[in-house]
DNA sequence: ACGATATGAATGAATG
DNA sequence: CATTCATTCATATCGT
């Protein structure tokens, strides 16, 4: 593949195509990982985790922002928040769906994603909008517009580009706030208990 | 009508960083199933979990950068920090009672501080609408202490300027676009082995 | 080092 | 729909 360097400095990059491999790789283990689990769990447990949709999950069980709106007594839960289901879902919708949907497609929606956690038709209604309206945004950048003449900082170049595509992929970009521990979240902690922070 | 043809933008995030970001998620997302499930297997069972499946991993094909990423290199996750001087056009305009930061004039504000630091429209666009947030709920006043419009602004970006300049506008992104892994990486095929829709 | 504060960014909801 | 407001999250900086 060709990279065009635009900045004349194609080894500036912040992270370099040798780390993001191994970002892939990581996470390529960690679907193996996940499945070996699922998979022994399932082989000595009479609960059906996976067989019943993966339901554990759900019940709030993994789901991060879930969890830490809960402990914080979520008294407050002025804003809806979707889960990360619900929002899964709602991706999916939205890409395949021509973005409009219609307000008897909002009600069905609705019902389907109160399965997956405390949700009204306006949120559902509200969510496309945004999602709408933000995609709008995509960034043609082109700063350039009139730089005028001046000659300092030559090596930015905003390299943007490619729409906001994210939600693809699994649609799961909502985890932002996801615990992302510590830089290291390498699979040793995962694999020792948390005993390898014992040194 | 001119819809955003190829300027506008308030979202112009390099893609890179999205997509850096996005892989950084999924592995989040991993490493939290993965616990979750481990956490599950244990509680069922004392058998070395460790040494079934996950060998692959402790045997060395986990080779994470991890921990040399973000010690402080830095990776590409960098929020914008206005320069100095960016800071007091900022103010200055916002103090003009161009209170009303049309999305024309947000363009115009940010070729011109694109002069003086990396910015985007997406940046400028926050700043006010943080700003203008910030001193409605902002109303205790009285507090004599150096409020108002004072020295606060200036004081502040002269601080951060000088001592923050690693990754500023200087060499801040260069990378173009870097492959994506196969979306099917996502979990969609972990978490459910059936469809979401069931209507 | 940890905790408080300031502030950039993300996003649900409201308004036109 | 297009914009704007409000709330919240995340991180940088500073204080003790």
């Amino acid at each position: 593949m060709d990279r065009e360097i635009q900045n004349g400095a194609y080894d500036d990059r912040v992270m370099t195509e040798e780390q993001i491999e191994t970002l892939r790789k990581q996470i390529a283990i960690y679907v193996v990982i996940s499945e070996q689990l699922l998979l022994l769990y399932n082989s000595l447990s009479s609960s059906p985790l996976i067989s019943s949709g993966m339901n554990a999950i759900e019940s709030g069980f993994f789901d991060p922002m879930v969890a830490s709106s809960s402990a914080h007594g979520m008294s407050s839960r002025h804003r809806w928040t979707p889960t990360s289901m619900q929002l899964q879902i709602l991706e999916n919708i939205y890409k395949e769906g021509s973005g409009t949907p219609n307000p008897r497609r909002i009600r069905e929606i609705t019902t389907e994603l109160s399965e997956h956690g405390q949700i009204s038709e306006k949120n559902v209604y509200n969510w496309f909008q945004n999602r709408r309206a933000r995609s709008k945004r995509k960034q043609p950048q082109t700063t350039t517009t009139k730089m005028a003449g001046q000659a300092d900082d030559a090596a930015v170049a905003v390299t943007t580009e490619e729409r906001r595509s994210c939600g693809d992929s699994g649609g799961f970009e909502s985890y932002d706030h996801i615990l992302f521990p510590t830089p290291d979240l390498g699979i040793e902690h995962l694999l020792s208990g948390k005993k390898f922070m014992d040194s």
